[in-house]
DNA sequence: GCCGCGTGATGACAGGTGTCACGTGGACGT
DNA sequence: ACGTCCACGTGACACCTGTCATCACGCGGC
């Protein structure tokens, strides 16, 4: 018997998994968390085998949770359960000791294969994002060009981003330039959208 | 016994609804579809009662779904299933003639008596959802002012958008600087996002 | 030591952007 | 017929932005 950790969001996905996984036979849901800071207690107090994690979660991310998961309970696996097939997010994921990354729109019935393959200690990535993933390559943005997109995200202006990160505007503009020139953006809005799609915010 | 169609685009959400609802003695899922264009006929062919709709689809939105339900199958309900909260969805899918409302981090237990209550006839409607709609109105923008912030929301330069829509750069600049002021923005990146939020677009 | 690189900053310049005034025309309601 | 609203356009103006050159500092690698 396997015992199986949820972590989502959204309530009624996660009730609605937990309903789909019960059915196996091999399978248990034993803790469902809608947080991403509450997996480890979750997973600690439940002795769960394994934690299915989506990424976006209030409190901590996704992957972040993964990573704590693989420093507090070493004998404890991840697989990555998300929406989006961010081909960066496949990177960083595995950095962060996931064994498993599926997205959301594989069918129902390999989602309990996926499950079982990480517990036997094998490692399942979706082999359409893995291909992404290398084409891609890593991100190429720097920390301070990374940070001012996602204050960009929203379509701010320039004095707006400035104040927010205690810099100067012309500093601003400049490393949003370089990510404009990185991402082959010509705008910092579109900068952002396309680092965002990419995974590497 | 009431039946069941699912419309979702992701298959893993679309499988685990099923299993969820299924565990129910009186529902039944009898069809499942992935686009939004294809609801009507599966609906048709399987006698569904109530079509579950998910808005974000390929083909057509959950939204339009249901407004075709509505026109071909007039005894058939549409519920709106939908990660997103934006208030002006939730006017646009009763206009469009669905009979509730439902976002996805409601607890499991509550879809089944939503499917109940909608398959008798009546209306259901998330409270939280249901004020904020009210409180934000109707959305201010003017057809055109709408379209052009949808291609706004790429952050692509005004030079692109109006190519694009092969109108004049004035011509877009004018419109979005109306659209800037109704949303309270002050780029048109922002005015995007905001009126995307709202379910303005 | 020196080089490369990230970070922070300044100044200058061309071009993009938001705003406003103003004009035209068509659709709609009264 | 008239007013109102929307769409579309032009021109002008101030301001914002993206780019580039240039400087300085600290850090790690060869």
């Amino acid at each position: 018997m396997i015992r199986l950790l949820l972590a989502d969001d959204q309530a009624l996905v996660r009730g609605a998994l937990a309903a789909l996984l019960d059915l196996e036979p091999d399978l248990e849901v034993v803790a469902q968390v809608g947080r991403g800071d509450e997996v480890v207690t979750a997973a600690r107090e439940s002795a769960a085998d394994v934690c299915l994690l989506d990424i976006e979660m209030p409190g901590l991310s996704g992957i972040d949770a993964a990573a704590a998961v693989r420093r507090e309970l070493p004998g404890v696996r991840s697989l990555i359960v998300t929406t989006f097939g961010r081909p960066g997010y496949v990177r960083r994921a595995l950095d962060a000791g996931a064994a498993g990354f599926v997205v959301k729109d594989t069918p129902a019935r390999q989602l309990a294969d996926a499950v079982r393959r990480v517990h036997a200690g094998l490692r399942v990535i979706d082999p359409h994002l893995a291909a992404e993933s290398l084409i891609d390559g890593p991100s190429p943005l720097t920390e301070r060009e990374r940070e001012l997109l996602t204050h960009a995200l929203d379509g701010a202006p320039v004095a707006t981003i400035a104040a927010r990160v205690h810099l100067s505007e012309g500093t601003v503009r400049n490393h949003l330039s370089a990510a404009i020139g990185k991402t082959g953006a010509s705008t910092r809005s579109e900068a952002a959208r396309i680092a965002q799609d990419r995974g590497w915010l």
